[in-house]
RNA sequence: GCCGAGUUCGUCUAGUCGGCCUAGGACGCAAGGUUUUCAUCCUUGAAAUCAGGGGUUCGAAUCCCCUACUCGGUACCA
């Protein structure tokens, strides 16, 4: 049987990058078998919904080239993939485990249940609802069954709780961590279904695996604990369940703990794929696609964070991410998120496009700033520069003095190469410059250095102050492939306004 | 507190059934080379007593036990 699996995010804000990472996997897995990725919303808790929160995920798998087989945005034929559409759905299967024994209805209010807890805490002890106190609440289980039924007539608010059996061990086969047991004695009655008519997490995540055919569960660490529960629930439904992988927690690049959205404010990196502003507070938070990183990178990067293929390779197109990927090869510790290594892979990633390719970002980012440019002159610019270039945001940082000519010039570097008489081998050079008719880079070359050498100046002192009249420093790339970008008019044009700023 | 999972260079990790590990690669860092600049690039280097302690064994990063620490969970949130 070909597997099945899915991305279940909740629409509570923007998509983490860990859960970006979740889906990946789930995603590298279901394509290297011919297996069907489905994405479903689990928007059971009506009180955190986001507004565009579901659009937001949508647009950032489509931005990452990750796509879905099914599910919400796409549909298919075990829909709707989204939970609230299915809402009628759960309660039968709700009321079938009460039935079968393998729940109840329970009255308690919150306000009881905190009270219970407070108690318990003074106590120095902690309230469970599981075996050893649920007969002492008010559930279906010690009320008459007259009353039950009308109560529930009444419209008395319930939840309906999970009955573990008492103390028997559970076996949980993790793909990752191998099998993890647990007795259900630590466990607690958890509540399948709520009083506002919604099922929660647990119930509505095995119904819908079980309908969708789910055939592997491929989740963060975090649903580890949970995993018992959810065993049980097949076995009390009699579903055959499906295999459990638990992926490590994606970890902040210092100190330890989840990756969160603060530590991206603080450290300077995106957490999110795409840049997200907050409907209620207005917040922005960085993405990193508004950052200049190439969504190949980006998966590339978070591929490699908890994987590795088993091999020194470590570029890897998504095909070759298809064909390499492997459940067994995932680590069981979580990994911390490194800055320097995301640059690096982005980095690596420019270096593969053509100018062509990068001509389309690179022509956003000028339009952005309000620069004029001409399409040939700016592919000539890319090609030259890309290179030097760690974020397409960043080309204006390296390649700005080919729009702009320079206003000031680096004091250090005017200290150590602009000297008296400067400006009079500057002309001299300049000259030898305007030449050409046509500008011929390699004639132009040895004619300025046989120039310089019959004169016995400075190679250095000359070659260098003629780059900062340029470009402003001592930077920049090959001086002659630079002037022939750039056109001898415009370079003695800045000659001039060099030597007019800097020897006034 | 209780339960669960984890622990190899600063970071990501290799290390599948114990010997080829005086622990390999990558990022970052340092030095040198290229570039008469800077960046790129290339070369070299420093960097883990394999969390600690006990075992088992001729031999352990690899197997067993204990401890410590870290993280996760402990909601009518997912």
């Amino acid at each position: 049987m070909k597997p099945r699996v899915r991305f279940a995010p909740s629409p509570t804000g923007p998509l983490h990058i860990g859960g970006v990472r979740t889906a990946l996997y789930n995603y590298l897995f279901a394509k290297q078998s011919g297996g069907t990725f489905l994405l479903r919303i689990e928007d059971t808790d009506q009180t955190r919904f986001v507004e565009g929160a579901e659009e937001y995920i949508i647009e950032a798998f489509k931005w990452l080239g990750i796509e879905f087989d099914e599910g919400v945005g796409i549909g298919g034929e075990l829909g709707p993939y989204k939970q609230s559409e299915r809402k009628a759905l759960y309660k039968p299967y709700a009321e079938q485990l009460v039935n079968d024994g393998w729940a109840y209805y329970a009255f308690d209010t919150p306000e009881a249940l905190d009270a219970k807890r407070k108690e318990a805490e003074a106590q120095k002890r902690t309230f469970q609802y599981d075996a050893s106190t649920r007969m002492t609440m008010e559930n279906s289980l010690t009320l008459p069954p007259d009353e039950v039924a009308r109560r529930i007539q009444d419209g008395d608010h319930y939840v309906v709780r999970f009955k573990y059996p008492e103390d028997t061990e559970i076996h949980v086969h993790d793909l990752i961590r191998g099998e993890v047991v647990i007795n259900s004695r630590l466990l607690d009655d958890k509540v399948l279904y709520k009083s506002d008519g919604m099922p929660t997490y647990h119930l509505a995540n095995i119904v819908d695996d079980h309908l969708m055919q789910i055939t592997h569960v491929i989740r963060g660490e975090e649903w580890l604990p949970s995993a018992p529960l959810h065993v049980m629930l097949y076995k009390a439904f009699g579903w055959e369940a499906p295999q459990f992988a638990h992926l490590p927690l994606l970890l902040k690049p210092d100190g330890n703990g989840k990756l969160s959205k603060r530590d991206g404010d603080r450290l300077g990196f995106p957490v999110f794929p795409l840049q997200w502003t907050d409907p209620k507070s207005g917040e922005v938070s960085s993405g990193y696609r508004e950052s200049g990183y190439l969504p190949e990178a980006v998966i590339n990067m978070l591929a490699l964070l908890g994987w590795n293929p088993g091999t020194e390779q470590e570029i890897f197109s998504i095909d070759e991410l298809v064909k390499a990927f492997s459940l067994d090869k995932i680590s069981k510790s979580g990994a911390k998120f490194s800055l320097d290594k995301a640059k690096w892979f982005n980095h690596e990633y420019i270096q593969l496009k053509t100018a062509e390719e990068l001509y389309p970002a690179v022509e956003k980012l000028l339009v952005s700033k309000g620069i004029q440019f001409d399409k040939e002159y700016l592919m000539k610019v890319i090609a030259l520069m890309k290179e030097r270039l760690n974020f397409v945001n960043e080309f204006l940082d390296h390649a700005g003095f080919f729009f702009t000519a320079p206003a000031e010039y680096n004091e250090q570097d005017l200290k150590k190469r602009w000297k008296e008489g400067t400006g009079g081998k500057l002309r001299a050079i300049d000259t030898l410059l305007q030449q050409d008719k046509v500008f011929d880079m390699q004639a132009a070359h040895d004619r300025v250095m046989e120039y310089i050498k019959s004169n016995e100046w400075n190679m250095g002192q000359v070659l260098n102050s003629l780059r900062i009249a340029i470009v402003g420093e001592a930077k920049g790339p090959e001086l002659f492939t630079m002037i022939d970008i750039l056109g001898t008019d415009e370079v003695h044009r800045r000659v001039e306004k060099a030597i007019n700023i800097v020897e006034s």
